[in-house]
Parts: C-alpha cells; structure tokens; sequence
DNA sequence: CGCCGGTTTGAAGAATTTCAAAGGGAGTGG
DNA sequence: CCACTCCCTTTGAAATTCTTCAAACCGGCG
C-alpha cells in the first residue's frame, strides 16, 4: 500500500489503538483494508432502516448519527459518530438493519467491505476482539442513554450529552482544550434525548446563563467542567476508554 | 461428557442454535463447557458495579435482569433475561462492569469461565460470531428501548415491553400459547420505562380493563395480540429471530 | 434580497409525578 | 393455623415538568 492509502485510515487505526494496543502486522493489515472513500453532504443517508449492507462505513471526518422513527412518525437519535468511528458495525452479524445512519454535516466516508472485514477478523482475531469490545462500548452507551431519558431531568440530560461528546471527542484528539466542533442542531438534541425542541431551548438558555457553556458558530466551551459534569450526573466509565485489560 | 452435564447446557444449545445454525463439533464443544451451577434466591446480585468477572453468568431457569442507579438514587432497568440469555456477555471484553445484574426471581444459573469461552471461541470461530451476533441484538434490545422511552407515551411503553417478554418466551419456547410467565413487579416495570409506579399501575388498569392482558398470579395472558401489538408500537424486527443469513 | 431552517419567547395544556394512605396477598414465625 | 409483616398494588388529589401551539426573530446561503 501506498502512503495516501495508509494515511486515509489512520482514523481507524487510532481508534483501534485507543481499544487495544496493536502489534505491527495488525496496523499493517488495517492500513491494507481495500476501502471506497465519498466526500458526503449533510444530510444524506449511509444505511436505511431494512437495509442489507454489504460493507462498513468508516467515519473520517465529519458527524453522523443513527436514528429510528416511531409509530407516530418522531424521531428517535441513538447516537453520534466522529472521526474513527464504525457507526455500522454491527451489520457485520446484523444483516438486516434496524435503524437509519444519516449524515450529520458534510463528512468524509470510507466504505469497507463485510468481506474484507471478515478476513480481517479471520486471519488476525485479536483484532476482532477489537472490533467487537468496540460494539460492546456502543452498547455500554446506549445503556447510559437509557439511564438518562428513563431516569434523568431535562437539564441533567442535555448536560450529559454535552458531557459525552467533549470528552469522545477530546478522546479522539479532535477537540483543543475544552472546545469542540458543535454541528448539533437544538431539534437533534431534542430528539436524542426524548425532549421537545422548545424545553431544550430553555435548558441550554440556562446553561448558558449560568456560564457553564459558551456556543459560537459551530463550536462549543465548556466553561466549567466539573460543574458541568456534576449538573449532567456525568461519570466516563461507561465510555470504557482504558485500553482492554 | 456425560448425559447430565450435557443437558444442563440444553438452553444455551437451543439458545445458540437460534442465533445461526450449529455443526455437530459445535454443539459438542459447547456441551464440554466447564460449567458451575447455582441455584439463587430472588433479589441478589450477580454482578455488581465496577466489577471485574472471571466468568460470565448463563441463565438456565428463573430471570434475571441488569440495572444502573443513576445520582439521585433512582434505578434504571436496563434489560431481562430468560433461560438461555448470557446477560453479562459483554463482560468477556468489556472487563469492568458498567451496571448490576441480579435476580428477578429464583434462578438457576450457570457460571462459565472467561477462559473457557475465549478457548471456544478461538476453536470455533463461527461460534464465536453467535456470540457476538447474540451481543449485538442485546444492543438493539436497548435501542428499541430508547425509542420507547424518549418517543413512545406511557401506555405505549408498557404494551410494548409486555409485547417483547411474549415474543421472548415464545421464541425460548417457553410459553404456551399466548401465556407467559410474569414475574416482574409494577415497580420493575416503571424502573424499565422511565415511569413512576402509579403512573404504570393505571396503564396497567386500562389495559385489563380493554382486555388486552389478564394477569393471574404470575402468569400474564395476551387476549388480544393484534391489539397490544397495535397498542405498543411493536414490531419485532429489533428481536433479529431470524437466523443469521 | 429573500428564503429556509433553526432559534427564541410566551402562554396554555397535557401527561406524568409526587404525596399520602388504604387495601391485598403471600410467606413467616409464634 | 393464625396473625403479623412486608412488599406490592391500588386509589385520590395536588403539583410539576414538559409539551404543544403560535409567532417572531435570526443568520447563513443561494
């Protein structure tokens, strides 16, 4: 493989670095992953609900987020994607898929295919360990999300989701300081945490006001962390960012 | 291995043979599992919070169910489980725990080494894709979750949780009919739902009084499938029956 | 410049929670 | 075997959070 090719899924290998530490013939056979790369729109669908995907989608830059939609036609987000990220990995033993995968922003996108993957997995299984605690973490996720819309206030909530995306993307060396890209629309939060648009409004008002987050243009401060954490009940654990073992 | 200690692992072999189809040398060495047995009470943890286990719990009769407490004290209830369900599967890659499983009710549950499963799985590659296959629809179990509880009202939820527990048991063949065993409690249920236990207790009047359910000791009785199914938003494509391919 | 999607605000309404207390039912110990 | 106890269920009433509706505002983009 050439340095262009190897340099496109650096995301990838730095993402399964921070899962487990990697010898140098799995970052090799990584790197030599065949993938397709498209530069997307915001808004674009990557995976229908119903779906039978026949390859991956590897988030290089950029934001996407799965939703479903309920019987009364709202919305509901389970998650948000940066850079490293396999939103759709579970379509690996999944092969019908339960939700959407949308586009969040403009975003650049590697499409590997499941045959590759499974090779991959095959012939260096130490790696699809890897790949498989990186489902677990998804659902160690969803499972606090849970948490928050069952059992969390509306401010406690939209704190946490703050909490959530500055430490995932300070995790994946996106963020400087406490400043983050920010592409979220006030409807998304809304419909991530089971909230209308109008009561998140209000809740970030109050954050705002109380000088616990700044937002400008498209990016977020966080003014005081540890208020912050403690307003949004927000504790990283669930994260699982310690490497395995 | 003898007779007995092969059908002790029964429900996991039935459980695994309903996630993808097993080849003799499969069924084989699951049964060879090295297994310890223990029959529990109602009410005690198997696995708590910040735990580090050695060994994943195997249902074989009774019910258990996972759990967080969130800062204020109150309790989400993240998922149940029935005879053949491996709830703390995450934990063979996932080492530190991020919730509580306890029983429901009495149980019977079989405890299996980390280091016997990881021995399986690297022998028997396809069985270790079950696995992570049964991992995943564990995950989209908790997806359909958070629709229901960020997008789905309150009678809604219930009907769809009742839906699911029919589905379950059915799918365990463990069910006659459109009868199910019930043992969770209202407040089970509102700690499942994100509602308060008055609030489930007169869902749960009106769906009796519509003659949806009956409920008789610790049976529950669909009456009306169609229309609970109608009632909760239910559609079982989430459960991911069918068989892997 | 005008449009479009997102944000913001006010006011009224609905769903659900909280508080309080009484009523069952199953197991336990006397 | 009965009474007691504990937990769960059930009901009423008041309180609260959050939603809905409606409309104005704002900012970026074509």
């Amino acid at each position: 493989m050439n340095d262009v090719s190897s340099e496109r899924l650096a995301p990838l290998v730095r993402k399964l670095a921070s899962l487990g530490r990697l010898s140098q013939p799995e970052i090799d056979a990584v790197k030599a992953l065949p993938i397709t790369i498209r530069d997307m729109k915001a808004g674009q669908d990557l995976v229908r609900q119903g779906d039978r995907p026949s390859q991956a989608c590897l988030m290089l830059d950029g934001m996407s987020y799965r939703f479903k939609i309920v019987g009364d036609g709202a919305r509901q987000i389970l998650s948000y994607h940066i850079s490293g990220d396999i939103p759709d990995l579970q379509s690996l033993y999944l092969v019908s898929t339960d939700h959407t995968l949308s586009t969040l922003m403009s975003s650049r996108v590697a499409f590997i295919p499941h045959r590759s993957l499974h090779h991959l997995i095959e012939t260096h299984p130490r790696l699809g360990g890897l790949l498989w605690r990186d489902t677990l973490i998804d659902g160690s996720i969803f499972r606090e999300w849970m948490c928050s819309m069952g059992r969390r206030s509306a401010p406690t909530r939209v704190a946490h989701l703050l909490c959530e995306l500055v430490v995932r993307y300070r995790n994946a060396g996106l963020a400087a300081e406490m400043t983050i890209p920010f592409g979220l629309t006030q409807i998304n939060i809304g419909d991530s945490l089971g909230l209308s648009v109008v009561h998140v409004n209000r809740v970030f008002r109050d954050l705002k006001r109380d000088r616990l987050i700044s937002v400008s243009g498209r990016k977020l401060t966080v003014l005081q962390w540890a208020e912050l954490k403690r307003a949004g009940d927000f504790d990283p654990d669930y994260l699982h960012l310690a490497p395995e073992g």
